[in-house]
RNA sequence: GCGGAUGUGGCGUAAUUGGCAGCCGCGCCAGACUUAGGAUCUGGUGCCGUGAGGCGUGGGGGUUCGAGUCCCUUCAUCCGCACCA
């Protein structure tokens, strides 16, 4: 009989789970290593085949580790917050707790039929209480932090308190010498908002309407919201925000030590956008205002010829002068009302309009004028900038269009058109700029700061494009932000009493989700907690009505599984001192600008306030790639019910349809399930070719919706888990992205049977204990050798092929002795550990085979004495020549010319040169 | 526009890092066996050519005795960022 997958996987699942042999303890003689994958949103559509391969390259490490001998942890969770639960909420009534649950209880069987090793005792879900308490908690430590510029660290807010009270620091422009303690508690609040980490203040956010919540800037894709699709536009709201600029320098120097893609760090590094440059202010003439710009070229100094505002900016109003005001104003509100959208569609249609007001150059004293223009971005350096036509491209363009004046300062070492393109580059002499003119660019924008400086008109700046991440989502499945609103006693002058927030008290945590009638705003537009009943803190204060983003759970998730069920704490010191971060980190690269950002600016938070000891979650990072899904189409015509096959539909007007990739097979469409598939495809008709019906294909993303979805329950139900596992890893390398097809799926099935067989003769294990021959030990280590250098080097598409070679090798061999089969079943058992587990069982062991010892390669079976050498000819390969090992370069020289295959390429001539290379080559140039 | 990645048989891919291109599979072809199965086994399979042989790693050029691998250049596809001064 052959091997019976069903039974055998069952099995050890099953003993797995009775005798908790993945449980992990946070003590250990051992090494440690944390093996992590990030943890999914458990949708209802559940796994596809996509969604394992990461998980299957984790599960393979993890076991590989334990086999080395390392204490592994290697947990799994849900990140259970979030928009598809509160959606179907809004179209049914049911409460997302339960929706959520349904689909987490639906994930864990569907991983539990893969066979992964997870420690299941420390599963965490962002949505319990139990976890959500501490993402409070950290939450209040944010709102009670300020980050302190002169020590680069987050301290509490009371030593800022302290330092405005001493004078060390002043608490705003305007106040005098007033002290602290005589400010009003909302002017106190008021400024610390302005420190603190967490804050709350007016900011332009990127509102989506239909969603009904503000999202984050890597929520938004090219205008419109990522989930959904729908319109996005920019609106000034109080809102909570997270100060993770104050992390910026931090946040990009630190990724020089990790071990992350290349482009994931560079996404960052993007995101980030870290640039230098200098500030400098221009006097606007007869006004006592001044602009000042933001720019990088201060070298540039004497080539601007106009300063451009953006339309937001606040002196606008104040440089436009009456007869502009009309065509200004006209401009303002166009700009103002076009969305982001809009005006990134058309990034080359120039607008814009000049202001009837000029500055004057702060080293020549010339007049330049002030025009407003939508290029610039209001919420970038200080929305101003100084224009240099002819060394910058977007400022080049403007000048065209509106025939501004250029000025050349930079002569470009290289010929240059001046007529068709400005000279960007940092390279070349300075001329026509007085105490800059034979300057190298980079000298010159270091004498140009120093001036600059010297002349009190600027300094030297650094910007970065990040922006305070928004934190506030008007949603209802989210975590309450533990925020309270304290009235103060009513002023005088409004008759109405100020109001400041307030965290709440960390023995009230958690702050439970309350319930709510409808999931929906209320009529004035707050979000649904506002429809909460009675509930008010202390039975006196309103409640912050917005809950926290998708991002908050998942920033530091990676520490609550290290100590999971603690009350006290979100981890013990004990516990993050053993695990301290994640070794490995496996996961897609979608999160490259969000998660991943957000939870190395987590981890530094609490590192600075020393409450872990890691700077950074993850030393690894590897991105698995994306399975895609292959959709298939039929092809109606017209409004008819006739369906034509894919080679004949140019003679038709078709609509091509996805339909279902179950009931296609090799684009060849069961068309008796088609018409059975959906109501109106009952009478549906075919007109075929060569006597079926064929379905065109397309790669797409795998979504329900594409009808492209491939389970993996069906996999495992058809092929074992086992085989699923095996298959995906052998697909190709883990980063690459792929279509799924499973046509080669045979081939790694016939393998386990393959592999089976070695180890039994019918239905009875063969297994013999007779000492093993060379060949067989030279096949096994041969292939320890290469198992081990592929799985440290996350290649194991190959160690898939390693294992049939070897498996081949054997069968040839007829090797049934169990010093080769014993630890062949260790070294497949990360791949196929419930075959490795029934190997091992039936070899006569005990205990699991998790916790086995990972054989060693000798490399004396290895060795050869012998080496068949490929002799070319002007580096084309004609004929084999085996040497013996010991023979030296002269030796092999010499015997090579004897031979007469040699003689018979020389055809007479007299070889140039012979390169001989000892166990690789022989090569003869003529 | 900037940045990152990828490009090898009909398909998925491999190549000890400069040394026999195509390992391991899928598919295909031929054969064996047969209780005719979508089973198992054996052999073959980069392309052109009956053959000797020639040509072959997106294209072009270079370095080298020797290049899929290194250098220059160019094209294509995918992903990220994108008026960031």
């Amino acid at each position: 009989m052959e091997y019976d997958f069903r039974a055998v996987e069952k099995k050890w699942q099953q003993y797995w789970k009775e005798h908790k042999t993945f449980k992990t303890e946070n003590t250990s003689s051992k090494p440690k290593y944390y093996v992590l994958d990030m943890f999914p949103y458990p949708s209802g559509a559940g796994l596809h085949v996509g969604h394992p391969l990461g998980y299957i390259a984790s599960d393979i490490f993890a076991r590989y580790k334990r086999l080395k001998g390392f204490n592994v942890l290697h947990p799994m969770g849900y990140d259970s917050f979030g928009l598809p639960a509160e959606q179907y909420a809004i179209q049914t009534g049911q409460h997302p707790e339960i929706t959520t649950k349904t689909n987490i209880e639906r994930y864990r069987e569907q991983l539990d039929k893969i066979g992964f090793s997870f420690d299941w005792d420390r599963e965490v879900r962002t949505s319990n209480p139990n976890y959500y308490k501490w993402t409070q908690w950290i939450f209040i430590q944010l709102f009670n932090s300020w980050y302190n510029p002169e020590t680069n660290k987050a301290e509490n807010i009371e030593r800022l308190i302290e330092r405005f009270r001493n004078g060390s620091i002043s608490f705003g422009e305007g106040r005098g010498e007033a002290s602290w303690d005589l400010l009003s508690e909302k002017e106190q609040s008021d400024i610390l908002l302005n420190y603190r980490l967490a804050f709350l203040s007016d900011t332009m956010v990127n509102w989506c309407p239909q969603l009904g919540t503000v999202l984050a800037n890597e929520e938004v894709k090219d205008g419109v919201s990522e989930r959904g699709g729908y319109p996005v536009e920019r609106k000034l709201m109080k809102q909570w925000s997270m100060r993770i600029t104050a992390y910026a320098d931090r946040l990009l120097n630190d990724l020089d030590g990790i071990d992350w893609t290349e482009s994931i760090k560079e996404a960052q590094r993007n995101w980030i956008g870290k640039s230098e440059g200098t500030s400098l202010k221009f006097q606007i003439s007869n006004s006592k205002f001044q602009i000042e710009v933001f720019t990088t070229r201060p070298d540039t100094i004497f080539g601007v010829s106009f300063v451009t505002l953006a339309p937001e900016h606040e002196l606008v109003s104040v440089v436009t002068t009456a007869e502009n005001k009309k065509a200004v104003e006209e401009y303002v509100t166009t700009s103002k009302n076009r969305s982001e959208r809009e005006r990134q569609a058309d990034v080359k249609k120039i607008t814009g309009v000049f202001t009837g007001s000029y500055v004057e150059h702060p080293f020549t004293g010339k007049q330049i004028p002030i025009w407003v223009g939508d290029y610039v971005l209001a919420g970038y350096g200080t929305g101003a900038v100084m224009a240099v036509p002819m060394h910058d491209t977007r400022d080049f363009a403007f000048a065209n269009h509106f025939g501004i004046p250029k000025h050349m300062v930079i002569q470009p070492p290289v010929d240059w058109d001046f007529a068709i393109n400005s000279y960007d580059e940092k390279l070349g002499k300075l001329i026509n700029s007085d105490f800059l003119n034979g300057l190298e660019v980079k000298d010159a924008i270091k004498k140009a700061i120093a001036m600059i400086e010297e002349k009190g008109i600027g300094k030297g700046k650094t910007n970065f494009r990040l922006r305070d991440a928004i934190f506030g989502r008007q949603r209802y499945w989210g975590e309450p932000i533990p925020v309270y609103y304290k009235h103060l006693s009513t002023t005088l002058s409004t008759g109405e009493g100020d109001v400041i927030p307030c965290v709440v008290d960390e023995k009230d945590l958690p702050l439970l989700l309350p319930e709510v009638d409808k999931y929906l705003p209320t009529e004035t537009g707050e979000p649904p907690l506002a429809r909460a009943k009675d509930w008010k803190y202390k039975g006196r204060y309103e409640y912050e009505c917005s809950t926290m983003p998708g991002w908050a759970g998942s920033s530091w998730y990676f520490l609550r599984y290290m100590d999971a069920h603690n009350d006290k704490t979100f981890v013990s010191k004990e516990a993050v001192d053993y695990w301290q971060n994640v070794d490995l980190y496996i996961g897609g690269a979608e999160h490259a600008t969000g998660h991943l950002l957000y939870v190395r600016f987590w981890t530094k938070f609490l590192n600075d306030l020393g409450l872990i000891p890691a700077i950074e979650p993850a030393k690894k990072l590897i991105n698995q790639g994306m399975i895609q899904g292959v959709s298939s189409f039929v092809y109606r015509i017209g409004n008819t019910n006739q369906y034509v096959s894919h080679g004949l539909r140019k003679d038709y007007e078709t609509t091509p349809l996805h339909v279902d990739v179950n009931i296609v097979n090799n684009n060849v469409l069961d068309t008796e399930a088609f018409m059975n598939w959906r109501a109106e495809n009952k009478s549906a008709e075919f007109i075929l070719e060569n006597g079926k019906y064929i379905c065109g294909s397309e790669v797409e993303k795998m979504s329900k919706s594409k009808w492209n979805v491939v389970s993996p329950d069906d996999i495992v139900q058809q092929h074992g888990a086992d085989c699923l596992r095996l298959y995906e890893m052998f697909l190709g390398p883990l980063e690459l992205s792929k279509p799924w097809n499973t046509n080669g799926i045979s081939g790694v099935s016939n393998f386990i049977r393959k592999l089976w067989r070695l180890f039994h003769v019918g239905d009875n294990l063969n297994v013999s204990d007779t000492p093993a021959t060379k060949p067989e030990l030279k096949a096994l280590h041969k292939t320890i050798k290469k198992i081990i250098f592929d799985i440290e080097n996350f290649s194991f598409n190959t160690s898939v092929s390693n294992f049939m070679i070897c498996v081949n090798e054997l069968t040839e061999l007829k090797c049934n002795k169990r010093e080769i089969l014993e630890p062949l079943a260790i070294i497949i058992a990360p791949y196929a550990p419930h075959i490795a587990e029934e190997l091992w069982n039936q070899l006569g062991h005990t205990d699991s085979i998790t916790y086995a010892t990972f054989p060693e390669c000798k490399e004396e079976y290895l060795i050869e004495s012998s080496f068949n050498y490929p002799v070319s000819f002007n580096g084309k390969t004609r004929f084999f020549q085996e040497y013996d090992l010991s023979l030296s370069k002269e030796d092999i020289e010499k015997e090579v010319l004897t031979l007469e295959q040699t003689q018979k390429y020389l055809e007479g001539k007299t070889p140039k040169k012979i390169i001989v290379v000892h166990n690789k080559i022989v090569n003869i140039v003529v």
